[in-house]
RNA sequence: GCCCCGGUAGUGUAGUGGCCUAUCAUGCGAGCCUGUCGAGCUCGCGACUCGGAUUCAAAUUCCGGCCGGGGCGCCA
């Protein structure tokens, strides 16, 4: 055993008793015949306080261990108005778990910044910082709170092929791979295997998904290897049905997030739980009012970025930040978006603050008007036999979306750089760690 | 894919042709110090991304490579 306590669950009754507890030594203040050596663990830190006169032997390999270092430490909690957590552990025995290396690649508690390019390089010793683990706890809570949602009103979880044949469902270039005497691709999204489950009689299915793209862009708000709640939902009558789940599920994963105090202090941010349901507005309207303010915009164009960055202020001056953009034209839409009319689609997009969080749309259930919308999207029928085919035997109608989720965290506690919101960040040149 | 910018000790920086034997902070090492909590003080250690060119002289100018950052397009 190297552990009886965390720092942050010692309490009065274990006060003048004996303790055990363990981590990393994040600092030792050597005031000469008395030293402090702060003690991180998973919640927090703690302070040791050792005195040379007690036992010198103990003091010397105490203070002389390198920052960083892993020890187990047993001894007698005191209580201590004067240390920050209200006690102090004056240590008995201890043992070295690990020994760090001098010096450090990246200091955990230095004054000075290290450029991100150096934290990811040293992400593990990055994520020692609470500051950084607390937005990985908070992912944490939102997934978790996604899967209750969804689960309570009938998903269920499913996890389809990452490896695929078809190369892509347009939009985006995909990365390539040898499988044996093949060629396969990394998926872009789980698109054409959701759709496909429609068939199965599954009705509703989710996924977390992971999203590879091989797009060369080079942006604060792009990955090529990303994650989203996927999810896809059968015998719906109109793509409102599916922007209503959205829109509940962004809600209760934002107000989980809000619950999650103390990683709210100490990243510093506010969370405000957005009322609901979420403002819808037409895309002709966006065009409107993106021209009344003089943007560029021409109808049936996609938003460009500064048109969305000013739509999200245009949408905030009316004391909105979540909005759906609906009824996009047909043709800025990917092939399997439901059309109405000619001209308009059942296809949209959520934003919050500007960005593009999730898009979705009613989807195509009958394959004739599939093959046609491929060809209209110079796509060949040919190559997507096998998810045609699910729409041969019986297809009910049916939508879904893609939700983002490092975007969505990116907005949740307004953080500038969306490699900060995954662990290991693949992007146009980082493919190590 | 297009465009812009950067690379100096472990880390973060100063530096714009000679005053650079390269600044400061942090870190690391040695020492002093009994209540620190961004501890303090003394001493020390440690660096110009690579290749070529211009020049009497290059961290500094030019060209190319390598590595990185950012914007746009595209998208989550």
């Amino acid at each position: 055993m190297y552990r009886s306590h965390y720092s942050k669950d010692v309490t009065k009754k274990d006060y003048d008793k004996s303790i055990m507890v363990a981590g990393w030594i994040e600092d030792i203040r050597n005031i000469g015949s008395i030293a402090f050596i702060i003690l991180r663990d998973k919640k927090g830190t703690l302070q040791l306080t050792v005195l040379k006169k007690e036992n010198p032997e103990l003091f010397e390999k105490l203070t002389s261990l390198s920052r960083e270092s892993v020890v187990s430490i047993k001894g007698i909690c005191k209580e201590n108005e004067k240390v920050r957590n209200g006690y102090e552990i004056l240590p008995k025995t201890f043992e070295v778990l690990s020994v760090a290396k001098a010096p450090l690649p990246l200091g955990v508690v230095d004054k000075v910044e290290a450029d991100f390019d150096t934290r990811l390089d040293n992400r593990f010793i990055d994520l020692r910082k609470q500051r950084n683990r607390a937005i990985f706890t908070i992912r944490n809570a939102v997934f978790a709170v996604a899967h209750e949602y969804l689960q309570s009103q009938g998903f269920i979880e499913v996890h389809t092929p990452k490896i695929t044949a078809s190369s892509s469902e347009g939009g985006t270039d995909v990365f390539r791979l040898k499988y044996f005497e093949k060629e396969a691709f990394l998926a872009q999204s789980p698109q054409l295997y959701k759709q496909s489950l429609m068939a199965t009689g599954l009705d509703r299915v989710y996924e977390i998904a992971w999203y590879f793209r091989a797009e060369e862009h080079n942006t604060r708000r792009h990955l090529n290897e990303s994650t989203a709640v996927d999810l896809e939902m059968a015998f719906i009558s109109d793509e409102e049905e599916v922007m209503n789940v959205l829109e509940n599920l962004v809600h209760a994963m934002w107000k989980r997030a809000s619950e999650c105090k103390n990683e709210i202090r100490v990243l510093g941010k506010k969370i405000i739980v957005p009322k609901l349901p979420f403002t819808r507005i037409v895309y002709d309207k966006v065009v409107n009012k993106l021209q009344e303010r003089n943007s560029s915009i021409q109808w049936g164009q996609d938003l460009r970025t500064d048109d969305e960055r000013l739509l999200g202020d245009i949408m905030k001056e009316h004391g909105t930040e979540f909005y759906f953009i609906t009824k996009y034209p047909l043709e800025s839409k990917p092939f399997y978006t439901m059309p109405e009319g000619d001209k308009y689609s059942r296809g949209f997009d959520l934003a919050c603050k500007g960005v593009e969080i999730a898009s979705g749309s009613q989807r195509i259930h009958e394959v004739k008007l599939l093959e046609e919308r491929m060809k209209v999207c110079n796509l060949s029928p040919k190559d997507f036999e096998s998810y045609l085919n699910a729409f041969r035997y019986g297809m009910p109608p049916h939508g879904g979306f893609g939700f983002g989720i490092e975007r969505f965290l990116m907005e949740l506690l307004d953080i500038k750089n969306i490699r900060e919101c995954i662990l290991f960040p693949r992007d146009r040149t980082r493919l190590t760690p």
